[in-house]
DNA sequence: TTTTGAGTTGTTCGA
DNA sequence: GTCGAACAACTCAAA
């Protein structure tokens, strides 16, 4: 018997049910489908690892993955015809536009009488299994946290040891498609890709980074986070395996890290459940709060002249690295959302196109909590002053001087205010393009008003 | 069923 | 400089 594995967000071989569950069944195919409808829609950046994590992924498989380019509802039933696969295995997609998808390639399937087999999900409990006494789920994280802790899950997956493969040609024009992003001109540097890679990391970060994890998390002057998102995007690494690896050490860090991967969870979940809060407010129901729209402005959010330097620094640091530290995502989003008075889908859209981990979850529900719109029922005053978050997680300014270079002949925390500094606009750094005290107050009176009508 | 208390990530003001 | 209170009202989980 033969059966296809086709991979989506689960680039990798090890702690991989649905890879053990084809194995079963006999000769496996590994598939990647290039599918435009999300290829397309992905940046340069994100473009660039996902073909270089599809090489690596290629070389894990011995070689053995097919490439094939088009729709899935037609290359998968296609495929399986070609190759005389009786059942072709996945992992649970659960993203509202992968779900739909897949209800798609599975209707196809069964006209054939292949049958369609899903195994684990990329995560470590499937959005939807997790519910209160009641049997719905949760909309606040810190219940949904402890009920997921409480839930559990399974230990990692075996690796079968000796895979029998079956095999189809590539689609090699695809294969063009993907060396041509993976070697585009003006790329960041970009993480070593492949689980070897992944482990690696992992595995200096438990050993260095671990300990301090729950203090130098919050710090983007600081190599202090794991790093692993760009990974775990695609499935290189599962949270399962991490969360393995972090039973027995009692540290703070430890407990820390596992919460931040509920956090993954929590959001996955809500957005199966909430399928259109991916580009809509989850809380319509909280009054029409008026917007603005002006371009320039914009415009210069997204290349970071917005002359706060803290805000500036992040937005740039995500142009010239595909990344930013999670501490600085909140402060920029808060800027567009409540000093420039955006709706948040047009910073979820900028973050996506450039972030190399863009988890559509992860990061459009990031943006809801910020804009007040999402999960957490959190007191609507919350606006994030940019400045007093320069000189608390940046207190030495180094941060921004390494992104905004005319800044750099500020001194320590001088960075944070050049406005303050007779040489502060020395070299050309922009003025404030608003003043954040009066945008507050404005945010604020548009909440009211909203709420009033 | 009713009640109670908590809710990732903040800021400002005044003592 | 430090610290606590105030900043809405509401949702939701749990007792």
């Amino acid at each position: 018997m033969t059966s296809i594995l086709w991979l989506r967000r689960d680039l990798r071989r090890a702690d991989h049910p649905a890879l053990a569950a084809a194995h079963s069944d006999g000769d496996v195919l590994p598939v990647f489908v290039l599918d435009p409808a999300i290829y397309d829609s992905a940046g340069a950046v994100r473009q660039a690892w996902l073909a270089r994590s599809l090489r690596a992924l290629h070389d894990s498989y011995d070689g053995r993955l097919c490439l094939r380019h088009g729709k899935p509802e037609q290359v998968i039933p296609e495929l399986a015809k070609e190759v005389g696969a009786t059942a072709v295995h996945v992992s649970t997609e659960t993203e509202p536009d992968g779900a739909l998808r897949d209800k798609r390639v599975r209707a196809a399937l069964a006209d054939h009488q292949i049958a369609w087999v899903e195994t684990g999900s990329p995560y470590a409990v499937t959005p939807g299994r997790v519910r209160n006494a009641q049997g719905h789920p949760y909309r606040v994280f810190t219940p949904f946290s402890r009920a997921w802790r409480e839930h559990g899950w399974r230990g990692p997956s075996v690796e079968p040891k000796r895979l029998s493969f079956a095999t189809a040609e590539s689609d090699d024009t695809a294969w063009a498609t993907l060396d041509d992003a993976a070697t585009a001109d003006g790329l960041p540097d970009l993480p070593e890709p492949g689980e070897r890679a992944a482990m690696q990391r992992w595995h200096d970060f438990l050993d260095d980074g671990l300990a301090h994890y729950a203090a130098d998390r919050d710090r983007p002057d600081r190599d202090g986070t794991s790093r692993l998102s760009p990974y775990l995007k695609f499935g290189v690494v599962h949270p399962r395996t991490l969360l393995a690896d972090l039973v027995g050490r009692s540290a703070k860090g430890a407990d820390r890290y596992g919460t931040e991967l509920a956090w993954r969870e929590f959001y996955a979940d809500v957005l199966h459940h909430n399928p259109d809060s991916l580009w809509h407010d989850l809380r319509g129901d909280l009054g029409a709060i008026a917007y603005d729209d002006d371009p320039d402005l914009i415009e210069a959010w997204r290349q970071g002249r917005t002359g706060y330097p803290f805000v500036d620094a992040g937005l740039r640091q995500l142009l010239a690295m595909g990344w930013m530290h999670n501490r600085v995502r909140m402060v920029t989003a808060s800027f567009l959302a409540k000093d420039l008075h955006v709706w948040w889908p047009a910073g979820a859209k900028h973050f996506l196109n450039h972030l190399i981990d863009g988890d559509l979850a992860s990061n459009n529900h990031g943006w809801q909590w910020v804009a007040g719109t999402g999960t957490d029922a959190a007191p609507y005053f919350r606006v994030f002053n940019p400045v007093t978050q320069g000189q608390k997680f940046d207190p030495d300014g180094s941060y921004v001087r390494r992104w905004v270079p005319e800044l750099r002949h500020l001194d320590g925390a001088d960075a944070h205010e050049p406005w303050q500094q007779p040489d502060g606009y020395a070299h050309d750094y922009p003025q404030r393009i608003v003043d954040h005290a009066e945008q507050r107050r404005e945010a604020l009176d548009r909440l009211a008003a909203a709420k009033a009508g």
